[in-house]
DNA sequence: CTGCAAGGATTACGGGCGTAGTCCGATTGA
DNA sequence: TCAATCGGACTACGCCCGTAATCCTTGCAG
């Protein structure tokens, strides 16, 4: 069921961001949203639609004449994948190497401060 | 200085590694450490050692006739880099997103536990 | 009816990547 | 001394990606 995540490339993933905030949409409104939010080209943008159909990360649906597409991959499994990808690439797969980076080089803000307080309770409360 | 970190592809980075653990090494070495630990043909390691050299992430010297290879991207800044893109990309620049993510979808080992706490604390004394 | 426009399908094209192979000049073993 | 070798430079090639343009079909405005 877990089908092998399909790699989304950096453009197509700004599609897939549009359709997992509303979906089903027609590819006139996918074009719509991200004219605004990029300096895209219509043509563009319906390409990297065709090419995340194709690689079966979006779904259509005929509706009447044209199309409604839906993400069939989901945000959460697309984090996933990204984030393994990043540990193995470049951490050696292991976590502690990335929080300690991001201690050390990044300025955390209050959210992700509560963000950790809640990861290590939530780990404290599992573990007795 | 801190010219903007060259982009490093994947397999790139394999031979990054090896230049990271020890430096500097001649072609030699670095063929002989990527064959142990791969199954790459000598000539693709020299194609991406050469690619690398061309790009600005290792540096050479010559030694005699040959060169030695030493890395000119720290570990460090190339981590950073990657981090902060898996960020920008993938969680809208936001830790905490990040953090809930590994929270929910990975097991922490002993170690990450630990390394957690450690954060916490550094930024808590920081706080006051 | 019929030419036009909308939208999906196909094609394009230069650059990067994975994965080598070929060319060439200096070196060295026989 | 001369051919085989070693290592670096250059070339190759198919695929993906970013970025479109062109082609094709079909409902619709006139």
């Amino acid at each position: 069921m877990p089908n092998p995540v399909p790699a989304i490339s950096e453009a197509e993933s700004r599609v897939m961001e549009v359709l997992w905030r509303k979906a089903p949409q027609s590819s006139e409104e996918i074009v719509a949203a991200l004219q605004r939010e990029s300096d895209w080209h219509e043509k563009t943008i319906r390409t990297l639609l065709g090419r995340l159909l194709a690689k079966g990360a979006v779904s259509a649906e005929k509706d009447g004449r044209r199309y409604l597409y839906s993400p069939a991959l989901s945000r959460e499994r697309w984090q996933s994948q990204e984030s393994r990808s990043l540990l193995d690439r470049v951490f050696g797969g292991r976590l502690s190497p990335l929080l300690a980076h991001f201690s050390q080089h990044e300025k955390l803000g209050a959210k992700d401060i509560a963000e950790l307080r809640k990861l290590l309770e939530s780990i404290e409360k599992k573990e007795r």
